[in-house]
RNA sequence: GGAGAGAUGGCUGAGUGGCUGAAAGCGACGGUUUGCUAAACCGUUAUACCCUUUUUUGGGUAUCGAGGGUUCGAAUCCCUCUCUCUCCGCCA
């Protein structure tokens, strides 16, 4: 959760930093400052009671003693018990209103309303020259390598199915991706799709977006609060979240993960209904650091580049952004977003968003390190990006690489190995 | 799915109602000794929050898997859950 000593040091600086995000935020800052004080003020009263009621305990020896402080004992039990109960309604309004508090951002992000004042830092790969270019669906069903109408009888709509040669090309991103991602020294983790609430709260997904997830039927018998992962940031970034602290030896944490991502989109209506580009289900390999504070700033830019270097590979056109205030994800801090040329639609689109969470996960996750033996364990950074969303990079791929007669796709180099062909048509 | 056993500090492991924030051992750190190392000996060795103090310091509260309950008082008794281990059954 949140460093509240960060709010009773500096409220303003921090309001200042979180403004930038959303001026609204400022109300709630304050709110939690009054909780705070109050919450500690009565804290000491509880504190100081109990100590009473302890040092009345520790001087009796004997049951017939205790019949003598049982009386006054009571008493303050009933305080503290009457106490308690405020402080926990205490708790619980912080919480609510912690728990909706974003990462506050870095100097570098740019301040702005939304999508439209994101920085676009390069732009690289030369866009292809096609006339009249079909859309992947459109090239897809022609070819019969990918199939919406029969997959919306079984699931509805946003979902698809690959098949034959589309199968074959989602399976060769994916091992192409994953072997990338090992080479670079990236260990390669296959984690469950299922996954606790505690994990999803820790990474920032809970409680703000539980609309966008999937949640699981909780099972009454065990209290099991479950959903399926939108994305494998959640199970990658949780991994190594337990009491003890990392070793600093084994900093930084490269993982590397391939897995399906869930997403119900409840706010998405309307938004690229058709195609691949927004699907409740989808592949990703997905591409975690956990790192020192002290060098977050560069593994963010080695993350980035990575992403990167697998654009580059397959040959597709792309741009970096640097996203502003208005537009970087709940846990990060600062972010570069990816965007793949896609020709049916004449701009670029998203493919890889690389976040830099700073100690915002790691708080929520209880994620530390210690220095050496004797030094206080201290907070990780965590980063997170798309090495890359494997659904869009199937489109661009497909878009991109279309032969100019619309019937057939050149397959990139990259990937040939992998699927054995040159060429699908 | 059935039957049983567990969960205690960095680790091993005592502890079944108060003198236990927790024995003992290991490890780690500091010191004595030593030509160096080793050994031996002495000492230190959890975390969070709060109060106090000029820094030193001193004090309080919470934490023995998690949550709840009983009690004047809980690591210890009761309930629920989670996880681990062993055996049997079933199964990719």
């Amino acid at each position: 959760m949140l460093d509240l000593k960060l709010i009773r040091q500096n409220p303003e600086e921090f309001k200042t930093q979180l403004s930038r995000r959303n001026p609204e935020l400022v109300v709630q800052i304050d709110e939690i400052t009054k909780i705070d004080e109050k919450k500690r003020e009565f804290q000491k009263q509880t504190d100081d009671l109990k100590s009473q009621r302890n040092s009345l305990s520790k001087s009796v020896k004997s049951k017939e003693e205790a019949e003598g402080i049982k009386e006054k004992a009571q008493i303050i039990n009933n305080q503290i018990a009457e106490l308690d109960k405020q402080l926990n309604e205490l708790d619980e309004s912080l919480n609510n209103i912690l728990a909706y508090i974003p990462n506050t951002p870095q100097e570098e992000v740019p301040t702005g309303r939304d999508e439209n004042e994101n920085v676009i830092v390069h732009t690289k790969g030369e866009i292809p020259k096609i006339e009249n270019p079909l859309t992947h669906y459109e090239l897809g069903e022609t070819l019969g390598i990918i199939d919406f109408e029969r997959t919306a009888k079984l699931s509805g709509a946003r979902f698809s199915s690959f098949l034959g040669w589309g199968a074959k090309l989602q399976r060769a991103i994916i091992q192409f991706m994953l072997d990338e991602a090992s080479n670079a020294g990236y260990l390669e983790i296959s984690p469950p799709v299922i996954i606790n609430a505690s994990v999803l709260q820790g990474t920032g997904q809970l409680p703000k977006f539980k609309a966008d997830l999937y949640h699981l039927e909780p099972d009454p018998e065990s209290g099991l609060d479950q959903y399926l992962i939108p994305t494998a940031e959640v199970p990658l970034t949780g991994f190594f979240a337990s009491e003890n602290a990392l070793n600093i030896a084994e900093l930084p944490k490269r993982l590397c993960a391939y897995t399906p991502c869930f997403r119900s989109e409840a706010g998405a209506a309307g938004k690229d209904t058709r195609g691949l580009i927004r699907q409740h289900q989808f592949d990703k390999i997905e591409l975690v650091h956990i790192c020192l504070p002290e060098e977050s700033t560069n593994e963010h830019e080695k993350l980035s580049a990575h992403a990167e270097s697998l654009l580059e590979k397959l040959g597709l056109p792309f741009r970096r952004l640097l996203l502003c205030t208005g537009d970087i994800g709940f846990s990060a801090s600062k972010c570069y977003d990816l965007e793949v040329w896609l020709p049916s639609q004449g701009k670029y689109r998203e493919i890889s968003s690389c976040s830099n969470c700073t100690d915002f996960q790691a708080r929520r996750l209880n994620l530390r390190f210690k220095r050496d033996q004797k030094s206080k364990p201290e907070f990780l950074h965590t980063l997170n990006g798309s090495g890359l969303a494997v659904g869009r990079t199937w489109a661009a791929i497909v878009e991109n690489y279309q032969t100019p007669d619309g019937r057939g796709i050149v397959v990139p180099e990259a990937l040939r190995k992998y699927l054995g062909t040159d060429r699908i048509s």
